[in-house]
Order: structure tokens, then sequence, then C-alpha cells
DNA sequence: CGTCTTTGACCTGCGC
DNA sequence: GCGCAGGTCAAAGACG
């Protein structure tokens, strides 16, 4: 209840991206299922200086719009590795995006089934599954620490399905 | 009426 | 063995 959104008119997030710049509002950042992690040995010492890290130029055009898709047609089922001991086949594909809601609709229908609480982050974790039957593909939003503007989307698992109708 | 949201509890893996 | 972290499920309620 008073659910409030945030401190902003209701921007809906599908209708003025195309007015607005890719490079200015819209840094994709994504972040590939990567092997290093950050060498944070000791914690919570002397904050560390933000990574304001936006860069990377991706074809992303019709996002929330309805049935355009980025994910699909890029990186998607690698699974020909099998006979390799090689790192699992799981999709996982970060977004940030910057965003004040944490509601991007991307074209499909997404039910929360959990929230939680970061320890790096003051903000919560909440976690989105495609409301299709069959379609293993879950969702993860998180909020950056450093940058509560922008919003990290975190896709994992690929759609069995075309987008919404 | 059906669907989705919300919160807590619960599970597992890891570290020490 | 316990605690912590992260992740998931389930019941109830809200809401259209
Ligand atoms: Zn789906």
């Amino acid at each position: 209840m008073a659910d409030s959104n945030p401190p902003k008119p209701p921007d809906s997030p599908e209708s003025d991206f195309t007015n607005q710049n890719p490079f200015d509002e819209f840094s994709e950042f994504f972040i590939f299922e990567d092997d290093d992690e950050e060498p944070d040995h000791s914690m919570m010492s002397s904050e560390q200086v933000p990574n304001q890290q936006v860069s990377q130029s991706i074809e992303v055009s019709g996002f929330g719009g309805s049935t355009s898709n980025p994910f699909e047609g890029g990186s998607s089922s690698s699974r020909d590795i099998s006979g390799s001991g090689e790192r699992d086949v799981k999709d996982r594909f970060a977004f940030k995006t910057k965003s004040e809601v944490e509601i991007l609709e991307d074209g499909y229908k997404w039910r929360k089934y959990g929230k939680k609480m970061v320890k790096n982050s003051p903000n919560p974790r909440n976690y989105y599954k495609c409301s299709v039957e069959g379609c293993p593909v879950k969702k993860r939003v998180e909020r950056d620490k450093d940058d509560p503007s922008f919003v990290i989307t975190t896709y994992e698992g690929v759609h069995t399905h075309p987008s919404v109708s």
C-alpha cells in the first residue's frame, strides 16, 4: 500500500527512451559471466571509488517497446561445448540501465517471487520469473550502490516463446 | 474470479 | 557444528 512512486512523475520507460540519448541516460553495461570477481578482501574500510564505467554502444532501439528484444538473436543457447569440461551454459546477462523504476517492460510478463537485502548495497534485490509456463527465464533486479539512479537487471536463461502478444 | 504482490521461512553451500 | 549469504517457495491478501 502506499507504494508511492518515486519522487518523480510516472516516466514511462517505454515512451521516453526513444526521445533520449542512449549514451546519456541509457548506459548499457554488459556483464557477462565473468570468472574473476572483485578481490574485496577487507570490507567496509573506506568506501571505494565508484566505478563509473559507462560505455559500450550496443544496438538497443525498441527496448521497452513491445516486441523487440535485444536478447534474442545475440547471445543465447551456446551449449555446443558440452564435451569439454567448460563452465555451465547458464546464460547470464546483466544489464545496467538508468531508470527510476525497476519494472522495465521488456515485452515479457514477470512475476516477483522474492526480495532480499544485499549486504553490498542498502537496497533490496528483487527476483522475478517469467510468468509463461515453460519459460525457465529468471530476472534479477537490483539498484546500484553508488548510483541509485541506475538499475542493474540480470537476465538468466532464454525465453522459449515469443514475446507477449 | 484470476492473477500478481508481499513477507517470512526455509534450503543449500561455504567458511572457519 | 554454526553462522552467513544467497536463493527459492509458499500462504495470504490486494487488486483488476
Ligand atoms: Zn518467457
